[in-house]
DNA sequence: TCTGGGGTCCTAGGACCC
DNA sequence: TCTGGGGTCCTAGGACCC
């Protein structure tokens, strides 16, 4: 199955939902843009037609940024930075509201054009995929420029390919030669253009590692192909410095995986203040109640039910705890899961006040196979006695069965309809 | 100026079974 | 009578990605 050369192309939309934007603003071409900001103002439209956008410097809030126009990347403001601080770096900069309807709108477009070619797709997220074109008749050149004109004409988005032998180096060279980049890889390009690059350009080492690298001197991809591979051991166990020394060398032999079923779905949400357990108790029950009233819908528009149902906290110290019950059959009714969360969170202590609370579900099934998908549990119910955490002296044995009774008199966040 | 929301995968310990 | 090993399931947390 392995051996032969493979064909691998990634597939990476140009600063996405901001060109996105740009196609609905043409106004604010080569401005600094950043959109982001959750509850950021919408663009107001003036009488005279013209449009008034909201700035950075107006921005008060938790919100990070999402993506921003390369123009405002040059003053500093990237993804994932705080909203404040980048009101700092870029105070005139605009600042657009996230509009996931419409970036949904154009990955199903770019998507169905690459579509046209190959049916060996695997989705990335809503602005990058592989694509396994082996089996395409062609010069890799020729084929990349074909996906990009036909992303372009089917969206007026620009993308950037990266042809190489597989992912690992498909997903790193399409980087490149952003934006608008078509970058062809081979093996024998590794030393000259893969190790002079940062280790964080390989998709698999995040912050905590590459810090780690950084304190034994290793910065780049070069400098991990020549580590000892005894002392990358040392420091990261055996599986991931091995997978650690395979990267660094250019080889990586998954496969594209053209389809897969969901493994779970959650909402969470954070609080524009943080909430006291106590005294902000309406407040929190209500928005507990919304969230999972949004997962059951998530739930039932795409047809799965879940056997395991979790809780997530996040405190004002930004500490995160999360608590879960695997229930005796899967559910996706949003009373049901709130019950199921009520259970996990009697299991918290609520010392401080929350940020963040959110729901999961996991251990999916589809919901027209949920009788065949009654998996055996051993024992009751896995909060009963033994099962618990620290002192089990909390008399959790008979809290029933995991059903929809409204035993909610003494939750810590009472059941309110609605 | 404190740090979103939606996911996947991995690790590790304990329960439980054979 | 402590002396096992293997396998699966469940839970909690963490790293990482888009």
């Amino acid at each position: 199955m392995t051996a032969g050369s493979r064909r691998i192309a990634h597939l990476d939309m140009d600063a996405f939902y901001a060109s996105v934007e740009l196609l609905r603003y043409p106004e604010l071409r080569g401005q600094a843009v950043v959109i982001g900001g959750g509850r950021a103002a919408a663009p107001e439209t003036l009488p005279d037609g013209s449009r008034r956008f909201a700035r950075l410097r107006d921005y008060a809030g938790r919100g990070v940024v999402t993506t921003s126009t390369y123009e405002a990347r040059a003053l500093g403001v990237f993804s994932a930075m705080g909203m404040m601080k980048a009101a700092q770096l870029a105070p005139d900069a605009v600042l657009l509201p996230t509009d996931f309807d419409s970036y949904r709108h154009y990955s199903r477009l770019f998507k169905t054009a690459v579509a046209a070619f190959t049916a060996q797709i695997e989705d990335r997220g809503i602005d990058e995929i592989y694509i396994d074109l082996t089996e395409i008749a062609g010069a890799s050149p020729d084929i990349a420029a074909r996906i990009k004109r036909a992303v372009h004409a089917a969206t007026g988005l620009t993308c950037s390919i990266c042809v190489a032998p597989n992912k690992l180096l498909a997903k790193i060279g399409s980087e490149l030669d952003k934006p608008d980049g078509l970058t062809l890889l081979t093996p024998a390009d590794i030393p000259l253009r893969i190790w002079p690059l940062s280790v964080r350009k390989v998709n698999g080492i995040g912050p905590k590692a590459s810090e780690k690298l950084a304190g034994l001197g290793i910065l780049t991809v070069g400098d991990l192909a020549a580590a000892d591979a005894g002392l990358l051991q040392t420091h990261f166990g055996r599986s991931y410095s091995g997978w650690l020394v395979e990267a660094a060398q250019g080889r990586d032999d998954r496969p594209v995986v053209v389809s897969s079923e969901p493994k779970s779905m959650s909402r969470e949400t954070t609080f524009e203040r943080d909430l006291h357990p106590k005294g902000d108790r309406p407040a929190l029950s209500a928005a507990f109640t919304a969230l999972c009233v949004r997962l059951a819908d998530d739930l039932r528009r795409k047809g799965y039910v879940g056997q395991t149902i979790g809780l997530k906290l996040r405190f004002d110290d930004f500490r995160t705890v999360t608590r879960d019950v695997t229930l005796l059959a899967p559910i996706g009714d949003a009373a049901g899961i709130r019950h199921a969360a009520t259970e996990c969170l009697k299991r918290i202590p609520l010392t401080r006040r929350l940020r963040l609370l959110g729901v999961r579900a996991s251990s999916l099934t589809r919901a027209d196979e949920a009788h065949a998908g009654h998996r055996p549990v051993q024992g009751e119910l896995s909060f009963a006695p033994g099962a618990g955490d620290a002192d089990g002296a909390d008399g959790a044995g008979d809290a029933g069965e995991a059903g929809h009774a409204d035993g909610a008199g003494d939750a810590v966040l009472p059941g309110d309809p609605d």
